[in-house]
DNA sequence: ATTTAATGCCTCC
DNA sequence: TGGAGGCCCTTAAA
C-alpha cells in the first residue's frame, strides 16, 4: 500500500511539474517574441523544456563570459515573468482540480480502469454484435467478454463441466444420482409444526466441518437450493458469474462431489429444483433466460427467454411445475406456461412497480403471488392479470428503504416476512388477502451488507411455520432464527468454519440441513 | 436531494 | 511470494 500511494504521489508530482514545464515554456516563448534570441539559444530552449537540462548546460560552458552573462538575464527575466503568472495559473490549476477530481483529492481511489464501455456490460445488453465489434483494445476485448460474459446461445445446452473431466464416468455417475436420488426420495411425513422446544433441540444438533464447507463457483453466490432428497445431501449454488454448482455431499473427498457449470452468463438470480420433479434444477439469470437443468438427460434446457429482460426472480404457480411467474428487474412480470411450444410468452407489464426483487406464490392459494419492489410489497391475483397496468390486490408502502425480499411462510402462506434495508425485519399477518395485511412484528437487524457481499433475504424454514432464517454481520460470523414474534431462536456458529458472511441461507424442506452460501463462492452446511 | 448500485484491495496462508 | 478469500467505506449515477 505504500508502494502504491507513494507511485501515485510520484505520479501526482509529476503532472504539477509538466505543467510548470508548460508554463515556463510558454512564458520562454513569450518572451522569446520580445527578446530575440539567437540561433543557439534555441537548442537550449529545446533541451530545458524537453530533453533535460544537461545537454544545454554543456553548450553553456562553451560559450563566452558575455554570452554566458546574457543568457543568463534573459533565463532571469523569463522567470521573474513566469513567476509573476505562475500563481494564476496555479489558481487555474487548483481551479481545475478542484472541479474536475474532487475524489481524487479526497480519497485514493474513485474510479479504476475505464476501458472503452466505461462499466462492465455484456455485448447482449450493449446491442453490440461480437463479430462485428471495433474497440480500440481489440485483442484484449474477445477475451474479456468471453471471461466475463461469454454470450450464450439459445436452445438447450449441454451439462459440460468447468472444473472437472465430464467425459469419465465418474460424472456419469455423479449425474445418475442427481437423477435418480430424485425418485427414491420418500414422501413427505405429516407437516406438523414442531414446538419451539423441540425445533430447537434439532437445531442444536446440526453441526458443521471442514468436511462441509466448500467453493462450489467462481465468485459470489446469488442462490442457493437444496435438493429434497433424504437420502442424500445435495446443494445448487448460483453465482454472479453465471455459474451453477452443485454439490454432492456424500463424496469423500470432497472435491469429488463438486461439478461447475455455465449455463447463464450473468448472475444466477434464483434457483429451485422442480417440486414435481426434483431431477429438474430451474435456474433464473440476470441474462433474460430460464433454464431447465435436466440431470437424466445431461442437458440444460431453455424454458423462457426474453433478450431485452433481465430476470430477477421466480416462482411455480401450480404444484405440477408447468406455470410459473417471472419477476423481471424492470418491474414487469411473465406467466410462462411449459406446456406451450417456445421459449417466448405474453409480458405482462406492471405500471406500479418500478423494479421487482422477488416473487414467491402462496402455498396454499396459489393463485396469488407477492412480490417486494423498489419500496412496495404487492400481492397480486393471477386469475386477474392483464396484460398491461394489472393492478394489484394489496399493496403495503410502509417499508421506507429498498425491500430486498418478500415471502409467504411456507404452510398456510399466513404471514409474509420481508427483509429491508433499513435494517427491519417485518413479519406481516397476511392470513385475510382480501383485507389488510397487518405488521404484526418487527426485527432490528443489520441488513447493510456494503458492497461486496450479497444482500441477506429472510427466508422461512420450510418445515417450521413460524421461524425465518438470516443472514448476519455479527461477529462471530453467524447464521441467524428468529421467531415470528421477533424472539431470537438460534444462532448457527462454525467457529473456524463458517468464517464469513453467507448472505443466502437454504434449508431443507423435511430433513435438519442448512446451506449458506457466502460472497466467494463457499457452500456452508450445518446438519446433523 | 436522496437513494441506490457499483465491484478493488488488503490480509493471510 | 502469490493467490485465494473476505469484505466496509465511499462515491458516482440515477
Amino acid at each position: 500500500m505504500e508502494a502504491t500511494s507513494s507511485k501515485a504521489e510520484s505520479t501526482l508530482q509529476k503532472s504539477s511539474l509538466d505543467v510548470h514545464a508548460e508554463s515556463n515554456k510558454r512564458q520562454y516563448k513569450s518572451t522569446s517574441d520580445t527578446v530575440i534570441l539567437s540561433a543557439d539559444t534555441e537548442s537550449s530552449q529545446d533541451g530545458d523544456s524537453d530533453e533535460g537540462t544537461t545537454p544545454g548546460m554543456d553548450d553553456f560552458s562553451g560559450l563566452s563570459p558575455y554570452e554566458k552573462k546574457r543568457l543568463k538575464n534573459i533565463s532571469e527575466n523569463a522567470n521573474f515573468f513566469a513567476s509573476l503568472q505562475l500563481s494564476e495559473s496555479a489558481a487555474r490549476l487548483r481551479e481545475m482540480i478542484k472541479k474536475r477530481q474532487p475524489p481524487e483529492s479526497k480519497r485514493k481511489k474513485p474510479k479504476k480502469k475505464e476501458n472503452g464501455t466505461g462499466c462492465r456490460r455484456s455485448m447482449r445488453l450493449l446491442k453490440v454484435d461480437p463479430s462485428g465489434v471495433s474497440l480500440p483494445a481489440t485483442p484484449t476485448q474477445p477475451i474479456l467478454v468471453a471471461d466475463e460474459n461469454p454470450l450464450l446461445p439459445p436452445g438447450p445446452l449441454e451439462m459440460t463441466s468447468e472444473n472437472r473431466d465430464d467425459n469419465s464416468e465418474l460424472f456419469k455417475g455423479f449425474l445418475q444420482t442427481w437423477a435418480e436420488v430424485s425418485k427414491t426420495r420418500s414422501k413427505n411425513t405429516e407437516k406438523a409444526l414442531s414446538s419451539i422446544k423441540s425445533y430447537k433441540a434439532n437445531l442444536n444438533g446440526m453441526i458443521i466441518s471442514e468436511d462441509t464447507v466448500y467453493k462450489v463457483t467462481k465468485g459470489p453466490i446469488f442462490s442457493v437450493a437444496l435438493h429434497p432428497s433424504e437420502i442424500r445431501t445435495l446443494v445448487a449454488a448460483g453465482a454472479r458469474s453465471g455459474q451453477v454448482g452443485l454439490w454432492d455431499l456424500t463424496h469423500q473427498p470432497k472435491e469429488d462431489g463438486v461439478y461447475i457449470f455455465q449455463p447463464h452468463s450473468q448472475p444466477v438470480s434464483c434457483l429451485y429444483f422442480s417440486p414435481a420433479n426434483p431431477a429438474h434444477l430451474l435456474s433464473l439469470s440476470y441474462d433474460g433466460t430460464l433454464r431447465c437443468g435436466d440431470f437424466s438427460r445431461a442437458v440444460f434446457e431453455e424454458v423462457y427467454r426474453d433478450e431485452g429482460s433481465s430476470f430477477s426472480s421466480f416462482d411455480f404457480l401450480a404444484e405440477d411445475a408447468s406455470t410459473l411467474i417471472v419477476g423481471h428487474w424492470d418491474g414487469s412480470m411473465s406467466l410462462v406456461d411449459r406446456r406451450t411450444p417456445g421459449t417466448s410468452c405474453e409480458k405482462l407489464i406492471n405500471s406500479s412497480l418500478s423494479k421487482i426483487r422477488t416473487v414467491h406464490v402462496h402455498p396454499v392459494h396459489r393463485q396469488y403471488f407477492i412480490t417486494a419492489g423498489l419500496r412496495d410489497i404487492h400481492i397480486y391475483d393471477a386469475r386477474c392479470l392483464k396484460p398491461s397496468r394489472s393492478q394489484p390486490l394489496i399493496s403495503l408502502t410502509e417499508h421506507t428503504k429498498s425491500i430486498a425480499s418478500a415471502y409467504f411462510s411456507p404452510l398456510t402462506g399466513n404471514r409474509v416476512v420481508t427483509t429491508c434495508a433499513d435494517c427491519k425485519l417485518r413479519i406481516f399477518d397476511s392470513s385475510c388477502i382480501s383485507s389488510k395485511i397487518p405488521l404484526l412484528t418487527t426485527i432490528r437487524h443489520n441488513t447493510i451488507t456494503g458492497r461486496w457481499l450479497t444482500r441477506f433475504q429472510a427466508v422461512w424454514d420450510p418445515k417450521q411455520e413460524d421461524c425465518i432464517i438470516v443472514g448476519s454481520m455479527a461477529h462471530p460470523r453467524r447464521v441467524e432464527i428468529f421467531h415470528e414474534r421477533g424472539k431470537w431462536v438460534h444462532s448457527f456458529l462454525g467457529g473456524e468454519c463458517l468464517a464469513s458472511v453467507c448472505s443466502i441461507n437454504a434449508m431443507h424442506p423435511t430433513r435438519y440441513i442448512l446451506a449458506g452460501g457466502n460472497s466467494s463462492g463457499r457452500i456452508h452446511v450445518f446438519m446433523n
